[in-house]
DNA sequence: AATAATTAGTTGCACATGCAACTTTTAAAT
DNA sequence: ATTTAAAAGTTGCATGTGCAACTAATTATT
C-alpha cells in the first residue's frame, strides 16, 4: 500500500527518473505559488540564460538549457505573453532573434531565486553532499550515453 | 562547445534529471521504431500493470505506475484508440473500469520487451552495477523527499 | 431512509515535448 | 552570379502532464 514500495521493488531506473522529474517540476511550481509567484521550472530554465546573457540568441538558449529548439520557441512565446521578455531581431543576421528581459522579467527572476533554493533543499533533504555528488556523477554518465547518439 | 560541458559546470541536479528523462523517453521511442514498433515509454509503463494484472482497475494502474489519474485516463484513451486495450465496466462497482489487453496489445507488449532491454543497456553502458545501484538508492531518497508532501 | 461525504473516472484548459515540414536569410559550391 | 546547401525560427500535429471542476456511483452519517 505505501506508494514507494511497489516502485522500489519492481521498477527500473527509467521510471524512477520519470517520477522524480515529474514530482520536482510540480514541487517547483507549488513553491513558486507559496512565494506568490507564477512560474514553471521550464520557464525558469529558459529565463536563466537570458538573465546571464542579455540579448542572447535563441539558438544559444537551446545550447544552454538543452531543450529542443521548438520547445524553446514556445516557452519564449509564453514568456513574451507574460511580458517577461522581448524578442529583438538581430540587425546584422536577420535570421537570429535576440531575447531580452523586461523589468518585470528581471524582477521575477530575482524573486524566484528563493523558490529554486527551497526546492533544491527539499529534494536534497537528509541526503549527504557526498551522495548528491555521486548521484550527479553517475547521472552525468547516463546523460553522456544518451547524447552520444 | 561540447554540449555536456556547460551542463556539468553550472547546472543543477534538477536540470540534469530533466535532460536524462527527456533523452531516455526519446531514445525508447527511437528504439521502438528500430524494432518496427510504435509505442511510447509512457504507453509502455501503463501497459505493464495491465499485462501483469489482467482486468486491473484504472485506480490500481495509477498506484502501480505513479502517474496522475488524468494522465492514465488519457494514455488509456490512446491505447484504446490503437486497439491495444479495452475498458470493461465492473459489474459490481459501477464506478470502476477494468482494463484488458487485446491480442494485439499482448503481442505488442512482448515485442516491446527487447526495446526496453536495449534502451536500458544503452543508458547503463559503461557504468558499473555498483554505480547504478547507488544511483537508484540516492534517487529513491530524493523520490521519498518528494512524495512525503 | 435521506442527506452528506468519498471514490472512480472524465473533461477542459494551459503548458511542455518531439517530429516533420515549412519560411526566411545567410553561406558555400560550381 | 546562379544554384545549392545550411542555419535560425516558426507552425501544426500528436502525445504527455497537472489542476480544477465536473459526473456518476458508493459508502457514511444522522
Amino acid at each position: 500500500m505505501p506508494k514507494d514500495e511497489k516502485l522500489k521493488s519492481e521498477i527500473g531506473l527509467g521510471m524512477l527518473i520519470g517520477q522524480v522529474h515529474r514530482l520536482s517540476t510540480k514541487r517547483f511550481v507549488q513553491n513558486s505559488h507559496k512565494f506568490g509567484l507564477d512560474i514553471s521550472l521550464d520557464q525558469w530554465l529558459v529565463l536563466g540564460p537570458i538573465w546571464k546573457n542579455e540579448g542572447i540568441a535563441q539558438k544559444d538558449i537551446v545550447e544552454y538549457c538543452g531543450k529542443d529548439k521548438t520547445s524553446v520557441t514556445k516557452i519564449i512565446n509564453t514568456l513574451e505573453k507574460k511580458n517577461l521578455v522581448v524578442r529583438v531581431a538581430d540587425q546584422i543576421d536577420h535570421r537570429v532573434k535576440r531575447v531580452v528581459l523586461s523589468n518585470k522579467g528581471k524582477e521575477l527572476f530575482l524573486n524566484a531565486l528563493p523558490v529554486m533554493e527551497e526546492t533544491r533543499d527539499e529534494l536534497q533533504s537528509g541526503i549527504s553532499d557526498k551522495e548528491i555528488e555521486s548521484l550527479i556523477t553517475v547521472l552525468t554518465k547516463v546523460y553522456r550515453n544518451l547524447i552520444s547518439n
